[in-house]
DNA sequence: ATGCACCTTCCAGTGACTGGAAGGTCAAGC
DNA sequence: GCTTGACCTTCCAGTCACTGGAAGGTGCAT
């Protein structure tokens, strides 16, 4: 099977395959004669593994880690659970920093006219100290 | 004032200050006769400006937009609104995403047992195919 | 034999910085 | 006057995870 074939059924595009072999999260592919790349059903299961993984968002650092563990018959799913805590923990932080950005946001656009005048709370924010002073700033 | 300085008052980085002139999101800052580049008060305002826009999540786009808001006098804040507004959507869209992945990891880290043991419905879910033919996918 | 769709490698760009090297400058202390 | 150390300058490379494109080779159908 060529990459454009294992790209179509593993969800990765021909190019991020060819980018994951360069770095060494998967292991570079068999060949035919003429050069071109050759996969087996199992390399498409790895490459799913990925894009599984990816799109839960593990980094692909962390996806190296799971997919060695996913490789390792006597692994502790102990491993695998820490992996998958650590990404809850990041997730959960990126989850609470963009809830206070939307929280201000949402607080300073509610008290933005909105309309042709310049006098704008966002502005006004953003550059508290202008604002108060000469309105302008600059 | 030189760069240093005007790094420690505004809180954005020398490296980053020299970054956002190269990019054109600021004007080139003026030089000393030894070629220092030397910063007044206002210019340490329009940083301070860029800096609070940034860590409300604005794109370096999006900031040089509300940084030309700012300087014009006659802006109509619905400019300012729909900036901010649009932020706010892909900031919730984020959010929405983030969630998605942690209700999914939290419930599969929930019926990890997290010991010796190799089985692992984390491990599970990124590799259907294999764990359920022979639990081993390579 | 001629297309055309595929494959190959390599290089460059994304966004928003950050680190580091090589070299110039400034102010203080001796 | 000289040295030292902390600053400054530019330029290049690296980060992360791709993605686009150019130049050239291959496979298959007509």
């Amino acid at each position: 099977m060529n990459i454009g074939h294992a790209a179509k059924k593993s969800g990765v595009p021909a190019k991020t395959i060819r980018y994951y072999e360069e770095i060494g999260l998967i292991p570079a592919a068999g060949r035919t004669a003429s050069g071109y790349r050759d996969y087996g059903e199992s390399e498409v299961e790895t490459l799913k593994f990925v894009n599984r993984a990816r799109s839960l968002g593990f980094s692909v650092n962390d996806v190296g880690d799971l997919l060695a563990l996913w490789r390792d018959r006597g692994r502790a799913s102990a491993d695998v659970r820490r992996i998958a805590q650590g990404h809850v923990l990041a997730v959960e932080r990126k989850i609470a920093e963009l809830q206070a950005i939307k929280q201000t946001l949402e607080g300073l656009i509610h008290r933005c006219h909105g309309d042709d005048r310049p006098d704008c709370p966002i502005i006004e924010e953003l550059a508290p100290a202008c604002c108060g002073d000469d309105g302008q700033g600059l």
